[in-house]
DNA sequence: TTTATTTGCTAACGAGCGTTAGCTTTTATA
DNA sequence: TATAAAAGCTAACGCTCGTTAGCAAATAAA
């Protein structure tokens, strides 16, 4: 749940706020105005707590891959089939992105916005992040769990219809995250068709 | 293929030089000047061709807007299962994302640099192009084609990993149009797993 | 109560923004 | 060759941007 407005300190305030007119309005489309507005004081006040407009945006990016990180290394060296560990990590970064849907919003569209050298930093990061869900799908495709060939297609299109997520979740709606990532994991790894029906074709 | 620079008209090429900085920049950090620049005149040079910087975003919006609509029409009607259908619409989408995956990139992502009323035109547009892949998942379920129940869901995350394809696909890389429509919706329909079933046809 | 810290204000800065007006040059047409 | 149209230039406009300096309240600690 989120904190309450007087438990959290100012920094943390514009922080959420800034996060919430980044996510429905761009980065680059949201001035200090807008924020300070949102906020009830002056553009120039939000400068005794914050370094920068680019400071802010780095806080929320490099939190929401700390999160993902952390929640995937929770995963990844458990000692089960390859197509489970894939079923607990998709479980994983639903959990990650439902937490807070605004900020992953800004995690996943916004990034491009950060100047070097932190946007390296970032990119390499996220590289090793999907390099992870990479090996597992070679794992799986190794020992026979998985019949595709391409893990580097398959983790795309994966993360793809998972890094959707954050653009229709809303807390308040008729599923929670665990019954969505389940939902998910299993539209991903059976597939739409009703198999004994079905008469596949080449 | 793309047009060669001697035969579009200038206003072509603003349009092209333009949807590929605002896919790289996004729209509210490119300038006209950026955009000058890279067409080798002045910033105001641009207004003897064009409205607006909205303008153009307009034309890209809903150029591709309009090829989406047209290429999902052709299949919407065919007298097929739903799952075949399915499939068609899926490799139509992806013809159309694989055609000019920048002005793509543009259609996804900046749509919500529109004012209105453009913007509530653009946003009824694509809801109903959506309600046409929901319908085509609500058939199949009807007729036990599909094993699943939520055809919202379903669709959300079809159209989700079909969206992401701009950011990586290559027309240089080794797939082309027609294989990655395949695979995306064979390894969509039938799921990840090798089961008993799957393996026969593999 | 004194002192230090946090928080916020006003006013302004230099820079960059989208866009326009008026004029010149290039290109195509008659 | 004369002329109309297309294309581009320079210079500037009014405005907004992120940010800073200097100062004033409010709050907490001593």
């Amino acid at each position: 749940m989120l904190n309450t407005t007087n438990t959290m300190s100012r920094k943390e305030q514009i922080d959420q706020v800034a996060t919430s007119l980044f996510r429905s309005r761009g980065f680059a489309a949201t001035t200090m105005r807008d924020l300070a507005l949102e906020l009830g004081i002056e553009a120039g006040s939000l400068y005794s707590h914050i370094k920068s407009k680019e400071d802010i945006l780095q806080r929320v990016c490099f939190r929401m891959a700390d999160a993902f990180v952390a929640a995937f290394e929770q995963v990844q060296n458990q000692a089960v089939p390859a197509s489970e560990k894939l079923q607990l990590a998709v479980a994983a970064h639903v959990r990650v992105l439902t937490q807070n849907p605004e900020a992953a919003g800004v995690f996943l569209n916004e990034w491009k916005h950060l100047s070097e050298p932190t946007l390296s930093k970032f990119s390499q990061m996220r590289h090793r992040y999907e390099e992870g869900f990479r090996e597992i799908v070679r794992e799986g495709i190794a020992n026979g769990e998985f019949r595709v060939t391409d893990e580097k297609f398959v983790v795309l299109t994966l993360l793809s219809s998972l890094n959707w997520l954050h653009t229709w979740y809303k807390p308040e709606g008729k599923m929670n995250p665990d019954q969505i990532a389940d939902y998910l994991s299993n539209l991903l790894l059976n597939g739409l068709l009703n198999t004994e029906l079905h008469a596949q074709n080449a």
